[in-house]
DNA sequence: TTAATTTATTAAGATACCTTAATAGGCATT
DNA sequence: AATGCCTATTAAGGTATCTTAATAAATTAA
């Protein structure tokens, strides 16, 4: 049993998000008081919708426990998955959050999940109050930027074949936590093409 | 002739920079001065490197005039364009910078180019006694992000021809001032396919 | 346990895009 | 004007990946 699932246990949520958030900026615990009494505990059945598309997405979602997706209807009708989020991610639509427009995509949950959750009002305000918690959010819009940068140049470069290797070698347990289809859909291939690949 | 190309025949890059740092939050002129001290102007000409691949990447760049590429060398020994700045727009290699790791990609002119600089130990300094400035700098993040998220969201949609359709209608003027070559690199197909999708 | 639903496999034919290689056009330099 | 270098075009043949459709396996629900 790791450290996140003890904490799980023990329901000890406040803990496990203070030492995310110390993870990139010290906070002081009533700073962490503080910033925990503006977090909303959601629990999400599998296959439950966090976000519609179609709405503005006014919250992140950091994940406590389970597995999401986000995902959007491409232009042949679909399914696209551009993202998942595990244990200790945040997640939001971050264009639909931005502007406060509608969302092209919608977040679903892949396993039950436990979500803490922060509205842009709450934490705009926070921003005021406790500008080390803005430098945070930068921090973590830069980290998702890499990641995004890296899968891009990554996958570019990469046919397939390589692509789903470098995925289970890579993230071997995330694998196994996913359907096939989900990843070959994350992987930009047709699930067909990774059962033919998986073959050999 | 535009507004900036108004200031640029003044030389006046302060009043450039500062009109694009209100735009996001508003300075007054004490830090406008102050920020702008701590910004070098370098001028490039064409096909000259601001970045070389394998340097760790210390600053980050506003474009005060003309057009870079950043550039990465594939698996193949092919060159990967991944992104374009022109005026008005800031460039780094994000995660060479925030890592303070080796950059992957270069970053060259394709025009003769004047760019404003400012170091990352400048710029933390910044933080601290204009917190503003790094409200500004996490909107430009997720500015960023929110560009990368929808040209891959988009582009993954559309086949080649739709994707250069795309590019030219929907940046006409900026397709002119890049060779075709380039252009098919960044929309991620050969020159030759591109040449033969411009045929019909 | 059976039925119902979701997920995965297989195979044949189609196609978007690449590779290579040769030619030609533009633009700069002398 | 001639030379050279960078950029763009054309064409033939090859391949990775998709499409469709049918079947099978695995989960979930009843």
């Amino acid at each position: 049993m790791n450290v996140i699932a003890f904490l799980l246990k023990k329901g000890n949520m406040k803990e496990q998000i203070s030492a995310y958030l110390n993870k990139y900026v010290e906070f002081d615990k009533q700073e962490i008081d503080y910033i925990y009494s503006k977090l909303v505990l959601k629990t999400f059945k599998k296959k439950e919708y966090i976000l519609k598309s179609g709405q503005i997405c006014r919250e992140r979602f950091f994940i406590v426990e389970g597995l999401v997706r986000s995902v959007y209807i491409d232009n042949k009708g679909n399914e696209k998955i551009s993202n998942f989020a595990i244990e200790n991610w945040w997640i939001t639509d971050i264009e639909s959050y931005v502007r406060e427009s509608p969302s092209y995509s919608y977040i679903q949950t892949v396993e039950n999940t436990k979500i803490l959750m922060v509205s842009k009002v709450a934490l705009e305000k926070l921003f005021v109050s406790i500008p080390k918690l803005e430098r945070f959010f930068r921090i973590i819009s830069d980290n998702t930027l890499i990641a995004l940068q890296r899968k891009n140049d990554i996958y570019m470069q990469m046919n397939s074949k390589e692509r789903y290797t470098h995925l289970v070698e890579g993230f071997p347990s995330f694998a196994q936590r996913v359907p096939q289809y989900m990843i070959a859909s994350y992987l930009e291939m047709t699930p067909e093409y990774l059962s033919e690949i998986r073959r050999k």
